[in-house]
DNA sequence: CGTTAGGTTGACTTGATTCAACAACAGTGG
DNA sequence: CCACTGTTGTTGAATCAAGTCAACCTAACG
């Protein structure tokens, strides 16, 4: 197996972005305890009244987050790619509110949550940067509120279809033009809040009028802005810009209004 | 004006059910420095773009926070209650992704964010208590897509009405049998993604069924155990019980699995 | 080579929107 | 005190976006 280095480099270097992180930050991240698991498509990751003994990194691959209503509608709230912590709740709350499914077969690292306790303890920048990378979560949150609430079907397919792409693109795993998108249909309009026959024609229709062009589930935008336009997309919220713009600690601790 | 202790006891004690926090940690959360301010209702208290410079605490009245699309539609996202802290967000990201709008008149306490950026680097239980109240929010706000994308318009107005009823009564705020809804119908679509007209007709619709009376305003539940039952209303994502059950600070740091 | 999951399509229904008018009420100023 | 004005709530009729049901197609796979 890989060592940690190589493991949560990703996921480190998302926090560095987030806040300025020294070497003791580095060494105590790295010296996470952490077991590594594979999951099938489908598999349950997180389930809804979970007490997680541990957190979950995913490695490579995607996940999603879901609820299931009491008539049993499911509804999907977020997309996880390599880097996320998918469950830091998980190691505050008490319980898991929700399920976490991998999308595509993925490899996770599991981190003790008393580990992690620990740390955001002793690292208060590190800390930080987790508590960021939980707010920009929460910022996603926000939109698809909106998303599902306010916009029509195709607008919103196509909001979603831009926030996946930004996301990918940020990450390093996909180009603008074209990207493997690893989701079924159905899987879509649970994340729109639509019906997999509506979420079917929208396709088509966006393929129709040259907005997107499939073959399978490979999506490719042959005019990203005529996309972003549609979908009245504005990228302010996934807060891509969020570099280490906080003040260093304590120097500013007398600071008075 | 009245002092500190005062003004910051209600978001203290609740950061208290959060982590075990220590007689430090009460004394620098109460040495924060604030200004008070006052917000007639509609008055914008965050703008979306805006690069906030202070955070800013519900000391009473109520806000909501929204959005509003290209096409002009506005989404109402959360609703905030004295003691929350409404744009802890603007002090760790670097501009506000969205609204918050005064409900009704509200006095609000405004912290700068260098002071909370001070305070979270040196107090890392009460950092972990804020992180716990933002994570809370993320939960909630996962909610609300389910209700806005899964829920139809009678069941997703009822189960606002539950979630509203709950948080209310835990703040001390109301009774679950009644309180004064300080929300047009044209709000309370804006939060549920629907039109106001629409709205009118499902408020009128559960007054019919006895599941809610009306008098302008007021609602009163005359049986809770209904409500509950249509809205499908499970509790469990408002994390009410979220007591300090976190292991104190370091004594787990060695753990390995 | 049958089975199964995912995708496609048409016909019909329905929950929600739109538009438009009007009623109730609070606040304001003459 | 009442007329004027603006906001909120109410209602009906027409329309539309999305859902439902059901059939069928296609490709992957053991």
């Amino acid at each position: 197996m890989a060592s940690a280095l190589e493991i949560l480099e990703p996921t480190f270097r998302k926090f560095e972005k987030r806040a300025r992180l020294d070497e003791g930050d580095r060494e105590a991240f790295f010296s996470l305890p952490y077991e590594v698991h594979s999951y099938d498509p489908q598999r349950y990751i997180v389930r809804e009244g979970d007490r997680a003994p541990a957190a979950t990194i995913i490695l490579n691959g995607l996940a999603y987050r879901h609820k299931v209503t009491v008539e049993g509608a499911r509804q999907i709230l977020s997309l996880h790619i390599p880097g996320d912590f998918v469950d830091l709740e998980g190691a505050l709350l008490t319980v898991s509110d929700n399920n976490v499914q991998a999308l595509t077969r993925c490899q996770v690292a599991r981190v003790p949550c008393a580990a992690i306790i620990s740390l955001i303890d002793n690292h208060a920048r590190l800390a930080r940067a987790m508590w960021i990378d939980t707010l920009i979560d929460a910022s996603i949150y926000r939109e698809w509120i909106t998303n599902v609430g306010r916009r029509d079907a195709l607008v919103a397919m196509c909001h979603l279809l831009c926030e996946f792409t930004r996301r990918l693109e940020v990450a390093g795993l996909a180009h603008r033009e074209g990207y493997d998108l690893p989701m079924t249909q159905e899987q879509l309009a649970d994340a729109l809040g639509i019906t997999p026959v509506h979420a079917n024609r929208i396709l088509r229709d966006l393929d129709a009028r040259g907005l997107i062009m499939r073959d399978k589930r490979f999506v490719r935008v042959p005019d990203w802005e005529a996309l972003r336009k549609v979908a009245g997309f504005n990228e302010l919220y996934l807060h891509l810009d969020q570099a280490a713009v906080t003040p260093p600690v304590g120097i500013l601790a007398t600071v008075k209004i």
